[in-house]
DNA sequence: GTCTATAGAAAGATAGAC
DNA sequence: GTCTATCTTTCTATAGAC
């Protein structure tokens, strides 16, 4: 028996990992079975032992890239929960998040791709942010009746200056924009 | 002389509102020229009596819908630059405007589209985004050496919010951003 | 200028060997 | 489980009639 279990599940991780990061980084109809399959060290024939279809893999690569995205780090023990939130902010809203250097948030590479996109993939989207915003209204440290809006608002704001920074061909005006919404970013975190 | 140079311009226009229309609606790569020509009227074979290719077609509809984009909308005479520009914000993070009942912005409808797509595409959102930033730093009538900072983190929350509601399936989650967003939104407007 | 018809390429999905 | 080979569909772009 020459191909275990955990056989695979690596090779249906990897091929998770190699979508991921093609459909951020060119969109999901940019991008063929066949370059997810090569990125992955395989080839287009084993897809179907792992993925019922293209659509499927969409939505369970964004689940998966939620897991991994720069808005989930997670927080040192004995760290200032609003510091942390901070820095996480100016993490995301960096060139080398807009860059990829960095896991990229597919929350923000892929907004528009998911709008127009089966419901199965955007209920995943709204779950996703969900969560995210819920997070980060733990992070905030405020005893308030907005605070859930101000997180919402805060997520939008991040998920907004990544995206339009990467539709750029400046790269001088995104900085400018990544530093402009790390300030109102700022404000909202530290407002009381 | 059956088609005369005016009937040209009205068929290139129709084509043009065509694509903004449904690239908007679905994204680019899922709107085929069949589709683009069947909505304004005509066959693919008349397509290329007006543009080149598909790729034309798209950055010409991105200048086209920056002019008719509702952020763009004319300020009435006698009426104080603030207030106009919260209505504008307001109509922007709407649900109309998310559902596409109005006009719809493309730089929120199409940005991750845009990132994936060649440089003229990308240099001409830019020069979208800086018209609009400015404009919008003109009504908000502040002297203040931040002012084109707060400007364009204002912009890219609204792009945010947007962009984002449109991936959600849950109508209520999106009513409850919008309405953070334009909170958040109103005290960058009024801030001194 | 617009039409129908078609060429040519690309990509999702399947079949069957190993 | 992964491979190569192939089926089938879809779509951009072109050719030529009117």
């Amino acid at each position: 028996m020459p191909y275990t279990k955990e056989h695979k599940l690596i090779s249906r991780e990897r091929i998770l990992r190699s979508a991921i990061a093609l459909f951020s980084r060119r969109g999901y109809d940019n991008v063929t079975l066949d370059q997810v399959m090569a990125h992955a060290g395989m080839t287009r024939g084993a897809f179907y032992n792992h993925f019922s279809s293209k659509q499927q893999l969409y939505a369970e690569a964004m689940i998966t890239g939620a897991k991994i995205s720069p808005i989930s780090g997670e927080i040192p023990k004995g760290c200032d929960a609003q510091d942390h939130l901070m820095e996480l902010v100016k993490g995301y809203l960096s060139m080398a998040h807009v860059k990829d250097i960095d896991t990229p948030c597919l929350m923000a590479f892929m907004v528009t791709d998911v709008a127009n996109n089966e419901p199965e993939v955007r209920r995943t989207y709204t779950q996703i942010f969900k969560r995210v915003s819920r997070r980060v209204a733990s992070l905030m440290d405020q005893d308030d009746e907005l605070l859930s809006q101000k997180s919402q608002a805060l997520v939008a704001l991040l998920i907004g200056g990544v995206a339009v920074c990467r539709a750029f061909n400046d790269e001088k005006l995104a900085c400018e924009v990544l530093a402009a919404c790390q300030n109102l970013a700022a404000e909202v975190v530290i407002s009381k």
